[in-house]
DNA sequence: TGGCTTATTGCAACGTGTTGCGATAGACTC
DNA sequence: GAGTCTATCGCAACACGTTGCAATAAGCCA
């Protein structure tokens, strides 16, 4: 993945960087969808990404939407999930990787941090031979509390 | 997980009988999507279930079809999960509980049985607290010559 | 058999996301 | 500064899946 180790400025300044490095384009529309992401700092799903694009800036589209994005997680600057119901999720880089549990029973999520993942991962790789991408990973079970009330 | 231990005629004669045990009516369009997602043995999209009982019954609509899925699912007779890409994949509850891993690299695809995935799932409890759902587990990440690909 | 209740269906519209294409405009060269 | 190349944009159409509603028909009871 690119170098983020040294971060240079904002998120849009290097983005504008990485971008122009590879002898694309930057935009206003760019900038502004870069920004929208940045401030919408957990997760945000597609649809939503469109619709505050587009309340700054009418004229934006979603194809523009929706490429901006793929762009942008080609860079390495943001990834995306399907979330439980298909709906895609974006976010930033900058967020630490981490995964999501969902339960099935009450719709609570947690998210997975590195830590917490790390035996999991372990645990995938040794069965498997696959080393799993944290951000990818996108559990469902149930709760300890649904769990728990399912067994009484 | 309804007692699939004896069956006691087609995967079509038990739903029908789960289907009136409800108060629900069996019809002739259940009956034909049910022969179709059973003729599908391994994995099928929604959309390819809905092409095909299409071809079967040209008057079948894909809210009948969907719906209908949703009723199998809701009876215990199938599962979906969605794909990497975001698409609904539907099977038959027959077919073992399993999950996949995608390979990011080669797109490369492998089934994780009860046996291989317990101690991802153990791992997974002992982390979050949930019981995790193998039909619901679809992991991402890379597969080991990708990884040795990659490593040169 | 006839009438009633209501589950199911088909249709149409919608939401989310993707793709192709012509028009636009930014960047580069001379 | 003029001309050229091409990345990007907006539009329109499409694919997949969902939902609301009115019409139909299955099943039940008398």
């Amino acid at each position: 993945m690119a170098s983020a180790s040294e971060p240079t400025g904002t998120l849009a300044t290097r983005l504008q960087a990485a971008v122009q490095a590879r002898g694309q384009r930057w935009t206003e529309q760019r900038q502004l969808i870069a920004d929208v992401l940045a401030a919408s700092d957990g997760h945000a799903t597609g649809a939503e990404l469109v619709e505050r694009v587009r309340a700054a800036d009418p004229s934006a589209t979603p194809s523009t939407v929706y490429r901006t994005l793929d762009l942008l997680e080609e860079l390495g600057f943001a990834t995306h999930h399907h979330g439980v119901d298909g709906r895609e999720t974006y976010h930033l880089e900058e967020v630490v990787a981490h995964g999501h549990v969902h339960c099935q029973g009450c719709g609570a999520e947690v998210e997975l941090n590195a830590d917490l993942a790390q035996p999991i991962l372990a645990a995938i790789e040794r069965a498997t031979g696959y080393a799993a991408d944290l951000d990818h990973l996108s559990l469902q079970g149930r709760c300890p509390s649904c769990r728990a009330a399912a067994a009484r």
